[in-house]
DNA sequence: TGCTATAATGTAACCGGTTGCAAAAATAAG
DNA sequence: CTTATTTTTGCAACCGGTTACATTATAGCA
């Protein structure tokens, strides 16, 4: 525990017997600065606790080294997948950032209005975006893009615009989970997606029919149905695939949420779940590990993910495009 | 859209014929420039969209008007409560800093090692931290009240230490919870509880304790049990509850997660949740609500309870000390 | 009208780093 | 032992604000 005086770069400099320039080129390691006096110059800062100045070096170099991870005000009980990987996925975000230097800073915006993105970026409090929004909100993208502000978003990436994202592989979810039915011996599996419109759910379905198909089966429409991952459309949607198909025995549900709903549905219609009718869920929650349903659930790695589109975010700033499928 | 060469205050400062100084002043609504000059001022930087610079502001103001909200690293599958409440509480963090005019900042920190206080502290990184450690990680408290760190934390304080907290009101969730199920008729009503160490789980259970005894009866020592939070200490628990009590007709379990484990034991036993035994949960999470348990649950206000955080966080770090009960 | 108290603005020195360019030191070449 | 090179280091200007203090304009009052 050394005297506390030693606070800034210049300190150091003085206890070194070397200039301000020196220190700042050592602490930065430097190919400039002589190896000996490099490390002598670490070592005194190691001794004497000393931590830079985030700020100043911030304005001096003119980069925040701090990326947005921008989210909605978040209304209790408007339970989106977003909301429920939501945690898992920052820390994947924060991890990966922290490794190339980065740290993550909160922003609640307004939906209403994308004026948030210029009112951050020009003040050089970030130097980009991560974006959890799903595949609406195109409108919010649109005008990322028209900016030019460096962002990345989580989802399917619309043919409208270039810009990075990273995405679960849900061609392969959807495969994998219909599969599974499939070797469980299953007849007549059921899909029941999310909003129709969406590319991650028209992915699932792809991947939904490629497992048929690779079984020698065909998809067949009565089997079919969509909500919009609210409790309340998973009820309807399973009952009418009920309706459509009373003699379907399994079903791949695209949320857990809705596939909780569903198994609600098929008990009361005095079926046995997985008995006479199995279930099988997709990606967010934790829930249903903890959950006494005979669920199923396709688990996507959010950790990973979130690393992930820290690490093409932060490449990007340096440099080009990319699009990932993990 | 004017010319982009509006980027700094001088800028505006020629733009307006004035001194740096003076647009310094009038964008932070000093009372030192006359009130004609601030409007035209204000009106010239709203016309060309400026933004000011903060990191600058922060390196001359020396302060960073960011506060950190430490986290753990969020390993997969730990469903703790702060994992759950999380993305809800981080909402109404956010809302009341930006208020206040402070910003988060996500901090993963090493549970093993408390040096990441001083390293952004003394960077000038935050000015301040919010923690969301429950009783336990007392280490971590000390480490920051040692240092005289500005933090603030979520839960009830150690009467060792004397710093900032909000915490739900546990005395009043537990009489709230007890009372519930008074009012339907139970006859014996059991608790179970989290780690019986923790000030939330003694609190809770001077809850309980009170609504008994205002109701004329009186708690007895096989009606409890105690668990840690997961679901499989739930399961025992609850077990172990049946074998001191097997007439027990409802039970207060202390989190909802453990709620369910309970609510499969008592199932399994044969019995029939609510009409034999009823079950109420405690906070957390979500599921609840879509889930298809029968199962009711003590709801904090997790968006509020975040807001208060950032209040009296940035409060302490203006002034002296606060300790909250919602 | 002259003189002081007060309001409004300007000057310039920070804040704590980074970095282009010049100077000094060390090394290589002649 | 010079002179030309190549390394290391130092100087000083900047990044874009804030703010103590000096200066000037405005007003109040005898």
């Amino acid at each position: 525990m050394k005297s506390k005086t030693v606070k800034t770069i210049e300190d150091i400099a003085r206890l070194a017997n070397v200039s301000k320039a020196t220190v700042s080129r050592a602490l930065n390691n430097s190919p400039l600065v002589k190896q000996e006096t490099k490390e002598r110059i670490q070592a005194i800062a190691r001794e004497y606790r000393f931590r830079i100045n985030v700020p100043a070096r911030n304005l001096s170099m003119r980069q925040s080294h701090t990326i947005a991870f921008v989210t909605h005000t978040y209304y209790k009980g408007q339970f989106t997948v977003e909301n429920q990987i939501g945690l898992e996925m920052m820390g994947g975000i924060t991890d990966g950032l922290y490794d190339l230097g980065y740290e993550l800073l909160v922003v609640q915006v307004d939906p209403s209005n994308a004026n948030w993105a210029s009112q951050y970026l020009n003040s050089g409090r970030v130097d980009g975006f991560i974006l959890m929004t799903s595949t609406r909100k195109q409108w919010h993208i649109k005008t990322l893009v028209e900016m030019g502000a460096p962002f990345i978003a989580w989802g399917v990436p619309s043919h409208k615009f270039n810009y990075c994202t990273v995405t679960g592989d849900n061609i392969t979810g959807g495969r994998l989970a219909t599969q599974h039915l499939i070797s469980l011996g299953r007849q007549r599996i059921a899909f029941l997606g999310g909003a129709q419109d969406e590319a991650e759910v028209q992915r699932r379905f792809a991947g939904y029919q490629m497992a048929l198909e690779s079984a020698g089966r065909k998809m067949e429409s009565e089997l079919l149905a969509y909500g919009d991952y609210s409790y309340a459309s998973g009820s309807l949607a399973m009952q009418q695939l009920f309706e459509q198909a009373p003699d379907l025995d399994a079903v791949f549900v695209n949320s857990d949420v809705m596939a909780i709903a569903g198994i609600n549905v098929i008990q009361n219609q005095g079926k046995n779940v997985p008995a006479d009718v199995a279930v099988i869920g997709y990606d967010d929650i934790a829930i249903a590990a903890y959950n006494n349903l005979p669920l199923t659930t396709i688990r996507q790695n959010i950790h990973l993910a979130g690393k992930l589109l820290a690490q093409n975010l932060v490449q990007y700033i340096k440099s080009g495009v990319v699009t990932n499928v993990t």
